[in-house]
DNA sequence: CATATTTTGTACTGTTCCGTATACTAAGCC
DNA sequence: GGCTTAGTATACGGAACAGTACAAAATATG
C-alpha cells in the first residue's frame, strides 16, 4: 500500500504517456513534432508535460531511453540467453523486425532513423546514439567472443569488428524497413547476413 | 558563347546554391531547416528561392537529387571501374568515408542520415530513398554476380542478399559517422566487413 | 531612349510554435 | 472546516515560420 502524495493526483500514467510520445517522434521526428501534437498524444496538457519531463529535447531523450530499456528487455530475453552464435544473431534481427513492423504507421527503428538527424543540433542525443551503440557492440562482441573460445569462430577473426558489422546489419534493417521495403525480403537479408558473418562452421 | 537571356541576369549559380543549401540540410534536417537559414546559405533571397526550386520540399529533393548525382560519379569512377571484388567493396566504403568526413561540420551521410526521419511524412522523399538504395544493390549485386562467374565468389551465395548486406555497412558507417565515432575505427569496420562478405578467396 | 522581361530586395500576412502565467480543482493535513 | 500542496485547464506573449505581393533594378530588344 503507497502512501498517497499530498496533492491532486495526476491523471496520467507516465509510461503511457513516454509510449504515446514515442509514436508521436517515431512518426515525425523530433523536430516536425510539435508540442500540441504530444499534448494530444498523451492526452496531457503542456503545463503537464512541461512539469514532468521538462522541455521537448528532454521528453525526446527520455523517449528515446524508454525504448532502449525495452530494447535491452527483448535482447536480453531472446539473444543473451542464446548460446550458440548463428541462432543469438539471428534472434537478434528477428527480434528487431517484428519491432520495426509492429508499429504500425511508423516503421523502421524510432531510435536510429529519428536521432541521427539531431545528433548534430543536440549533443546529448549524439551521446545517447553513442552510447547505446556502444552497449549494442558490447553485447555482440561477447557473443563472438564466447563462439570464438568455444572454437565455434575463426581464432584469428576480430571479434569487435565483426561485432560492429553485426550491428550493421541492424542499422541497415532499421532504415530500409523506413523506406517501405518488405519484411520478408529484410528477414532474407537477416538470414544472409548471419552466414557471412559467423562463418560457414555454426 | 551562350545567348544571354532576355530580363536581369540571375546573381546565383545553381549548383552552388544546392551545395550550399545541402551544408544546411546535413546539419539540421529538413525539418529544423528554416527558409531564413537557406536563404543565408545560398545567399538568395526567399522569392529566388521560391523563383528557382520551388518550396522547401523541393528544394530539399533537388538536393538530394544532386548529393546522388555525386555519389553515383564517384562510385562510377572508384567502384565500377575496379573488377576486384574486394578492391572495389573497399573502394566503395573508403570514398564515402572521405565523404562523411569531409563535409566538416556535418559528419555523416547527408541522405542516409537527414531522409529517413522526413520518409513517412514526404513520400516523394521515400520513393527518393528506395530509389537510391535499389541502385546501390544493383551495382553491388552485379560487382557479386561477375565475381561469381569468374570464380571468386562462392557458386552457392545470393548475390543479391550479398549486396544487400554489402550496402548495410554503408547506411552502418553513416550512422556511425554522424554519432561521432572515428574515421581509423570505421576503416577497421569496413576492412573487416570487406573480408566477411567477399570471403577469404579474394 | 522607351519598352518588355526577368531577377532582386523588402515588407507583409496569417499561422504556428514554445514556453509560461494565472486561475481552478482535487487531494492530504491539522 | 480551513489550510497547504500538487496537478489541471485556459489563455496569453513574443518569436519564428512559410509563402507571397509589390516595387526597384538590371538587362535585351526595337
Amino acid at each position: 500500500m503507497v502512501k498517497r502524495p499530498r496533492g491532486r493526483p495526476r491523471e496520467y500514467d507516465r509510461g503511457d504517456a513516454l509510449h504515446n510520445a514515442m509514436g508521436v517522434f517515431a512518426q515525425k521526428g523530433f523536430a516536425a513534432t510539435s508540442l500540441d501534437d504530444l499534448s494530444a498524444a498523451t492526452g496531457m496538457n503542456r503545463p503537464s508535460l512541461y512539469n514532468a519531463f521538462g522541455d521537448k529535447e528532454s521528453l525526446y531523450r527520455e523517449t528515446l531511453a524508454f525504448f532502449v530499456q525495452h530494447l535491452r528487455a527483448e535482447i536480453g530475453r531472446r539473444v543473451v540467453a542464446e548460446p550458440d552464435l548463428k541462432r543469438a544473431l539471428l534472434a537478434f534481427y528477428h527480434g528487431a523486425l517484428e519491432e520495426y513492423f509492429a508499429r504500425r504507421p511508423s516503421p523502421g527503428c524510432f531510435f536510429f532513423c529519428t536521432a541521427p538527424v539531431e545528433a548534430l543540433s543536440h549533443p546529448d542525443v549524439q551521446d545517447d546514439m553513442r552510447a547505446l551503440m556502444r552497449e549494442l557492440d558490447a553485447m555482440l562482441e561477447a557473443k563472438f567472443s564466447a563462439a570464438q573460445q568455444r572454437g565455434d569462430y575463426p581464432a584469428d577473426a576480430d571479434p569487435r569488428a565483426a561485432a560492429q558489422v553485426a550491428q550493421g546489419v541492424l542499422h541497415s534493417l532499421a532504415i530500409r524497413a523506413r523506406a517501405g521495403e518488405s519484411k520478408a525480403s529484410l528477414l532474407r537479408m537477416a538470414s544472409h547476413a548471419v552466414t557471412a558473418l559467423a562463418g560457414s562452421g555454426g
